[in-house]
DNA sequence: TTGACTTATATGTCTAGACATATAATCGTA
DNA sequence: TACGATTATATGTCTAGACATATAAGTCAA
């Protein structure tokens, strides 16, 4: 909850005026749109160098808080509200960390050749061969979540031979196809006949739906539906508005 | 979709130097752990000084792309998948990005002394006066999303007093309270029938909850409750596994 | 083998300069 | 007054050094 260490205690120069800068930022001593001072002027208040400033700046500059304009000067930002950043744990480490025990359970494994519906959900045009996999995650033994997945086995041929009865795909797949990049869709349903058997839940309860679409480098790697009973996640965001 | 420039079009030289590296890395041809030259061999590669290659390894760093370990020289880091980056807009902005017309309703408003329930949902254990808030968004005259806020007249006083008949309290806490921190929980939850008639869906249709908490320097600001009717929302992440 | 000490080395920070470049502000002119 | 050219200035990048410091690796003794 707190915002920044404190100046004092920042071992050394760059930081402590970095730290300086963004505390009168975040307490909103100096409001968006205000003019901090030049780098000459930071200078001679420290009695260093400009490069030692420039650092600080830079760096303020690189994390948004503020905006740097040639000749005109360093001004701060206003909060990118429309952004944030949210925490999606893996599954397993999101149940252990609540200090629950992990289960893992396979349902389905099946190695196709792309459905057209597999090469929508996919987004590829060219068919080739997929495999898709419907398994169970459990916490303390109450079903968690349920996931299924397509993985493009043109981008990871790995996939068709890899033991996933042990193995979650998604663990399996972070440690093979490091360095994706993800889009998420997150939606609300209400659980049909054999989403509330699978979730242990009644028919026409709640379920979150998570929607993730993932690629590296512009080559597909897997689509995946996590299924959850309506209860809660949390996300923690900083530096926004409203 | 592309991961990064290239490398030829970066006009400085730092930052050719930090888009080679960066594309190495995103593309796998550097993994996790790998070791990425130390500072003197690319200083010799590039026929530069150490200060221009030690800015671009600090920026890497400062992007948790790579680690550095004194002594022992740069690692490329394994992806953070835990963390995500979730852009959710401003209701209005949102609608309006889509291309449809936004519509705003105030449905309720009121002043009063903090109930145990208002102290509860603000995580605040004085007593003091609060402003309970009750609205609607439209997109194209349907609604689009109803929200139940708690504004926190101790650490927002002027909200007492300002118009919330026209300007949604989101729109105007992000113009009179910048910089501030917040936590978001999503969840789902069925319509019941206020929820129903509100949103103009049917009693038991699923609806997707976003609950916010905002503070500022240790002083909470708002919490608010966002209903929307069970469609989706986009969210974008970057450079994750699984 | 283990633990303590020493050494080598890669990164971390900083300096006092330099020139480049975008642009706000000024000045001059039509 | 409006527009175009000039100038001043803050930031952007870069250099060739310096010393500090954490720590991997090697050394030596118990």
């Amino acid at each position: 909850m707190n915002l920044t260490a404190d100046a004092a205690d920042q071992p050394t120069l760059y930081k402590r005026i970095r730290a300086d800068i963004e505390k009168r930022i975040l307490t909103g001593e100096w409001p968006p749109g205000h003019r901090i001072p030049f780098e000459h002027e930071l200078v001679e208040r420290y009695g260093c160098s400009r490069m030692t400033v420039n650092k600080a700046l830079s760096e303020l500059a690189q994390a948004d808080l503020i905006e740097r304009r040639r000749r005109a000067g360093s001004f701060v930002r206003r909060p990118q509200h429309q952004s944030a950043v949210l925490k999606i744990a893996d599954i397993r480490a999101e149940i252990t960390a609540l200090g629950r025990s992990y289960g893992y359970e396979l349902v389905g494994r099946k190695l196709r050749a792309a459905t057209a519906a597999d090469r929508d959900r996919l987004g590829v045009k060219k068919a080739g061969k997929v495999v898709a996999i419907t398994c169970r995650h459990s916490a303390d033994k109450v079903p968690f979540a349920v996931e299924d997945r397509l993985i493009d086995l043109s981008s990871v041929p790995d996939a068709a031979t890899a033991d996933f009865s042990r193995e979650p795909p998604g663990s399996w797949l972070l440690h093979h196809v490091p360095w994706t990049e993800a889009e998420h869709t997150i939606s609300a349903i209400v659980a049909d006949d054999r989403t509330a058997e699978a979730l242990d839940i009644a028919v026409g309860a709640p379920c979150l739906v998570i929607d993730r679409y993932t690629w590296r480098s512009a080559r597909t790697i897997t689509a995946v539906r996590l299924l959850y009973p309506g209860v809660s996640h949390r996300l923690v965001a900083r530096f926004k508005g409203g």
